[in-house]
DNA sequence: CGGGTATTTGATATAGGTCAAGCATAGTGG
DNA sequence: CCACTATGCTTGACCTATATCAAATACCCG
């Protein structure tokens, strides 16, 4: 149930046995989202947080113009909105992209891990700490990559993200956003990302049909994309997938 | 001498005497910076955070072609890479934009402060998600803001957390940035900058000289970047509802 | 099989980039 | 005290990556 959140952390950093019990009895109610049902409404405050065992969410802000930016991914066995343990209420929304199902893990239970689990709470801190390095990351691509290279480095951070908890292979996975969600994520138009897109199926390095990506060329996408993983801290001692190329 | 830091945690939490003097003794060596010099570099195992305690730094990531893109600005009060304490090391550098003084806190009295303090390392968690929250609010901006508003945006969040600190008055602060800094903060260039800044002085919102900048209109400055500062979480001030005694 | 959603394509527009030059300013050293 | 250099600011002319608008498919799902 919780494998995937619990291959994410070990990907950084060793869980104990422990550790491991105590994240389970902390879990609480699992509940259902339907595609596009909000998850965590902005400035509302939050007694629980929101484990994700399957399926894709994202968080967003807007514009008064109705302008939506996507700010992160989240995958199976992120936490959606650790952050809000410590912020108590968010200053965006968490959406469903997909249908998904959580464990929603209430704030008592969390604070009482940073009551007796010093270390673990230090691997939890960590984790929201990835979420800003991958905002960090985001933030290069919107403000310095093209559109193609936004679009090869999204696809390179997701292939990884996914396949450390068992989501993908070396080179496929399923990707069900459509082209409208991708342009959202990186500042584009759906109109833009389906030509970029275009442009990287005609140079061979993805191929993007039925909501699975394929990648064809790793060393090339990367290359395209001036991807760098490091932002995703996996050389800590866990069981770490090998990078490739 | 830590004042500014303090300032900035009370206007979230509470800090009690207890608190104020575990931050206290944790600190290490006082240094000071040159303009330009890298604080801390990217990718480099660090045994201690900074907090900048005068003048202005900067977290930046670039692209192979030398494009760089700020990720947050920090001034004094600021940890500029608390973060590091868990991370170990940085997926970006940190430099000094103007001299700076900073002091050293050793990451092996951060971890004493996680293992006998959870609210004040609940706190320090809460003072790294809002990093992150800033760094969201920059996606947006770099996403979907015109470079109008970009910059109305960026003015209208330094006068926010400078005043906390005590270095900014409701209208008007020191701002020692060049031009090129700004648009490297925004995704723009120097140019582009140097244009959208003459507009916002032509329409009375701003002026900037002599690294000063002054708020003509509040009001209008907040609606032009479609600024709203929730996501600095300042309503907490002095109560901690949200962090617990 | 029908209706909403997603994708694709074409034509055109524009915000912001690039390139280039001229000024202003401030520190430096002779 | 004044060239001298370096750095930043300003402005103009032109360019391009991406947006916008619009319309035609394609694709699901009920």
């Amino acid at each position: 149930m919780i494998e995937r959140h619990l291959a994410k952390l070990r990907a950084r950093a060793t869980v104990s046995a422990e550790e491991e019990a105590a994240i389970r009895s902390s879990l609480g109610e699992i509940r259902e989202f339907a595609a596009d049902e909000v998850v965590v409404p902005a400035l509302k405050v939050q007694d629980h947080s929101t484990m994700l065992l399957d399926g894709f969410m994202c968080r967003f802000k807007d514009l008064r113009n109705g302008k939506r930016q996507i700010t992160e991914l989240h995958v199976a066995g992120d936490f959606a909105d650790l952050h809000s343990f410590t912020l108590k209420y968010l200053d965006h929304d968490v959406i469903a992209l997909t249908p998904c199902r959580a464990a929603l893990v209430p704030h008592a239970n969390l604070r009482r891990i940073t009551e007796q689990f010093p270390h673990l709470t230090r691997l939890y801190w960590f984790s929201t700490n990835l979420d800003a390095a991958i905002h960090r990351e985001w933030e290069l691509s919107l403000g310095q990559r093209t559109a193609r290279a936004r679009l090869a480095a999204l696809f390179s951070e997701l292939q990884i993200r996914l396949q450390i908890v068992g989501l993908a292979s070396d080179t496929s996975f399923d990707l069900p956003l459509t082209q409208t969600d991708i342009a959202e994520c990186m500042g584009l138009t759906n109109v833009h990302v389906n030509r970029t897109l275009r442009n990287l199926k005609e140079d061979r390095l993805v191929e993007f049909e039925g909501r699975r990506l394929t990648i064809l060329n790793k060393a090339e996408l990367w290359r395209a994309g001036d991807f760098d993983p490091r932002y995703l801290y996996l050389d800590g001692n866990g069981t770490a997938p090998s990078l490739g190329p």
